[in-house]
DNA sequence: ATTCATTCTTGACAAGTGTCAAGACCAATT
DNA sequence: AATTGGTCTTGACACTTGTCAAGAATGAAT
């Protein structure tokens, strides 16, 4: 049912502008902005609709309950953000300059979306109590632990080391300063912007450690 | 007129048993239970009331609103954990001593109180959205800090070494690595026991630096 | 035994929730 | 022009929520 509904819808578009499935990240993209403000608990689907060109009647329509919408707009938020120092790690071609990149990366995500990841934290520590939402978290948190292994990896590699560390406890780290840092951010607490780079760019360099050259 | 009404209710204890700050604290603690199994957002009064031996109305008795019983529930969560280390702090003789003993309290902590934790994140992520929780959340957050950093200070003592990282930066590493644990541990993932043994064990010694033995 | 303040229960209230059915709207097809 | 079927709005539903008022129950003081 779902499939064919899918097919059918997708085929014309008649209200509004952009295809059945646009519309649906669009409704997506709206509810994420609200989500960001109110939080995951306090934001209702009247919330949601009254934040957007639609009326509160419309999330049924595009989605089963509110719980696909949620894990929608998460999936959606995660495709986004999952590939946010791919151009860092590429275009740097010394370890500092990967480092002051990383850093400034960071920094820039921390101060321009701060809501968005409040939200993603939320819905993180929600996973611990609902478990619908424990896979799609679970998929999401690899999926970030795998970009901060790519740039600790490419800056062993530009600076002749290898990571002390495994993928999982280097992710926990950086993420741990990071959602320290972002309480702090929102909390308007000085000295934030300071520190989270301080932290970074120490944190990065102890990571690795000198390979041996007179080995191999 | 709360100080006038704690004076004269704490003079006398009529119903059930104990003082008017001992039911105050006993109903705290229902509410504890049923908020770390349901999660902050999803614990309504009528659901700390139901696991209670008290009626939904009685919390209006004891506490202004819900906002002030939850905050009443969280500080009082932090008198009992604060000092959870203390003992090993002050029994271990030797370095490894220390360091075994605070990986086993903290796998203890993790496998033993895992609902109330969650309930601890749960509260810090609700802080990102609720002004109103961000003090008692941030006096809370510094005082795990102290707890990690009286482990980090003694360790570095026993090992003759020096911390190389401030005190904030340790305990979002420790931090960071309980948290991703708690949530294996929630999702019934294995090796989770055994990875935070792992990281903690490796992460402790490495955050200290021998001291020069020359100098001084 | 009566009084009395304290403690607790009961029932109600208004507001807000997710959900859904009924139908209006509208563009494309016939 | 009439029809069709996807799109969207409206209004309602059953339910839950925090809050509070009215009064019952209780045990100490008189």
């Amino acid at each position: 049912m779902a499939s064919t509904q899918t097919e059918q819808k997708s085929a014309r578009s008649r209200r509004g502008t952009g295809s059945y499935d646009e519309r649906r990240i669009k409704l997506a993209e709206s509810a994420l902005r609200t989500l960001g403000q109110l939080g995951y608990a306090r934001t209702s689907l009247r919330d949601i609709a009254a934040n957007s060109e639609f009326s509160h009647g419309v999330v049924h329509y595009y989605f089963r309950d509110k719980t696909e919408l949620i894990i929608f707009c998460v999936k959606h938020y995660k495709t986004q953000c999952m590939h946010r120092y791919d151009s860092v790690v590429s275009e740097s071609t010394t370890a500092d300059g990967l480092l002051t990149g990383f850093a400034d990366k960071l920094v820039q995500t921390l101060s321009e979306e701060p809501s968005m990841h409040r939200l993603w934290y939320d819905l993180r520590s929600q996973s611990m109590f609902q478990e619908a939402l424990r896979v799609d978290v679970y998929d999401i948190d690899r999926g970030l632990e795998d970009m901060i292994w790519r740039v600790v990896t490419r800056y062993a590699e530009l600076s002749e080391s290898r990571p002390m560390i495994e993928s999982r406890a280097a992710y926990t780290m950086f993420d741990g300063i990071f959602e320290s840092a972002l309480r702090d951010f929102l909390a308007d607490r000085a000295g934030t912007v300071e520190w989270i780079r301080a932290q970074v760019t120490s944190l990065l360099p102890a990571l690795c450690t000198p390979v041996d050259s007179t080995s191999s």
